[in-house]
DNA sequence: TTGAAAGCGCTAACAA
DNA sequence: TTGTTAGCGCTTTCAA
């Protein structure tokens, strides 16, 4: 293994004076940084990270809490872990993996034991059990997610109240009178999970503003769940002709049951998605959809978390605007079919 | 911060006797154990880990490589992360998040940085460029798939020759003549992956061997994809009545696509997948498949990787055994529908 | 069974 | 502009 003192002597200079041209902390003369350029490339050398971090009281690596619950949708977290590793890798910085059942006590372990300069945290509850423990643990932290309390915290998130309501303007503006919200399944409710609660409310505002009648319902998963579901939202509401899923795994099986079921989409009914844009456009037809942009979000989460680390004072809270694209999957809505001899 | 000092002065002994209860590497008398732990309690004591990996040259972190690339199913990846973690966790042992475009080079820069002890990495291929580093490189690693010549290292991996053979010898015992492999993305062939091509091996190896008909292909994810290559299987071989389907996203579209086409399954075309358990019974019919054992071979993966740290010879290669589950998409041969005639 | 002390490889005052 | 030096908090020899 070479050593900061190998290089230093191949070098011709001190230790400190290594360390200062890598670390760039003070000037130091064209000549001498060259030397010692050509020193570490001659050796190879790299500099051993405990012992950095040791005298530096940084790790130069960040916790990522990802969750491993029923009902989140994998591929747009695997979106999120990428760009954070990606982005944290491009200000010199590596990623830790934690997984959530770790629960508070990862938090904590990682913190004492100065494993991590600061975390990123998926998936907040609107009451999440982590959330008092970051406003008092002093380790700098990034919530992707809001909780109901977000006081003293950073977080950032898409817009999901400006998303559900983007989509009902949407079905309102094309005269669909009557829409649905098909939502997750129902223990991601159950926990208070924020984005699903705020996808809720917005769709209410928006139902309301635009005096449109709205029905909610979450969705299981499975095959036969989503059918249920669709028939019971038929037999509720026969004239229904809009719906809003925020669902991934059920777009698959929901426009087969729309299929099945004798609706066409767009002309019988109109379909708009929550979900990720190659999800929305592997479809067929292609979904009319607000763009989970997990690249960006995770990308912006890292970058927040490093200003933190830099002393910055970083927004208390980030709403990424959502963004409705149109495609194939929403149009007018159709006339009423009311029977001519009423 | 509380130190190891601070708890010694408490416990009124001194450090090494701290560190030798903490690591059990000495006898300690009954009496100074109770001492130290209850003074490691008191103070709320946790270790700092870079001192601790700078003192020992242990980090207690091992690193995950995972893929980023096209045709890779994420949820199966998921699995095997989490398995890794938690099976990591469980010997007291971190996870360092690398993404599989940093390449060799992330491998060799964690390895002198010293940030990690050992390293798993996922999605190998025959020809991998990372398989030669690994063998240079001083650094204890299992791959999870094999490459071609895995002389060195230590591998694991589902069976996917048994699997394609088991689906094969499946199918012929129904009475099926003439079938067919659905595989990956042709890109995952192209850039020599092992399990796709193993698997391609594995279903060669048991066409031959029963005297049945195989075709194979690669299909790209997209809907218009399945139905295309679907087409051409049947114009290739109209009297086709058995398909081993090896690639995760297409299942949803080909059972629709198989639909359209008038053929059902069983009756007229018996289905086998290779594929997650949950994805087979998500299926309407239930799909007849292989699993994709990821937790357990993540968690094998890691407790092989804790031998090898700890001086174990590991075995150079672990085949997890395929296991075909008989669910509801397999059935007999239909009656080969001749000219009557004839 | 325990303690003292010498590092591990680096950073960052402090000095010059 | 550079060098000297004192730690960072732990492990592990060596000595008792």
């Amino acid at each position: 293994m070479v050593t900061i003192g190998d290089v230093a002597r191949h070098a011709g200079v001190a230790a400190s004076t290594v360390s200062y041209v890598l670390s760039g902390k003070r000037s130091i003369s064209a000549e001498t940084r060259q030397r010692v350029h050509a020193s570490v490339d001659a050796l190879g050398y790299r500099p051993n990270a405990s012992a950095r971090a040791l005298a530096s009281s940084r790790s130069n690596v960040l916790a990522l809490v990802i969750p491993l619950r029923a009902g989140m949708h994998v591929p747009v977290m695997m979106q999120f872990a990428t760009a954070v590793v990606t982005t944290a890798r491009r200000y010199d910085h590596d990623v830790l993996l934690l997984t959530a059942d770790e629960g508070a006590t990862g938090l904590e372990r990682v913190q004492q034991s100065a494993l991590v300069d600061a975390v990123v945290v998926m998936d907040i509850e609107l009451y999440d059990e982590r959330v008092p423990l970051l406003r008092a643990l002093d380790l700098p932290s990034i919530l992707i997610g809001f909780p109901l309390d977000a006081e003293g915290l950073t977080c950032i998130d898409l817009d999901f109240v400006g998303a559900a309501e983007l989509c009902v303007d949407h079905l309102a503006d094309l005269g669909h009178q009557r829409i649905a919200l098909l939502g997750t399944p129902s223990a991601v409710y159950e926990r208070q999970t924020g984005f699903a609660q705020r996808t809720r409310e917005g769709f209410r505002a928006g139902v309301d503003r635009r005096g449109v009648h709205g029905l909610e319902t979450p969705c299981e998963a499975a095959h036969e769940a989503v059918l249920e579901t669709v028939e019971q939202l038929l037999a509720d509401e026969p004239e229904l002709t809009g719906l809003v899923v925020q669902n991934e795994p059920i777009i698959g099986p929901l426009l087969d049951v729309l299929r099945q079921l004798g609706r066409r989409v767009p002309e019988d009914m109109s379909v708009l998605a929550i979900c990720a844009d190659d999800v929305a456009e592997g479809q067929r037809p292609r979904l009319s959809s607000v763009a989970i942009p997990a690249e960006q979000i995770g990308q912006q989460a890292v970058e927040l978390l490093i200003g933190k680390l830099d002393g910055l004072a970083p927004p208390a809270g980030t709403l990424v605007p959502a963004e409705l694209t149109v495609r194939e999957s929403s149009g007018p809505a159709p006339q009423p079919v009311r029977s001519t001899t009423a």
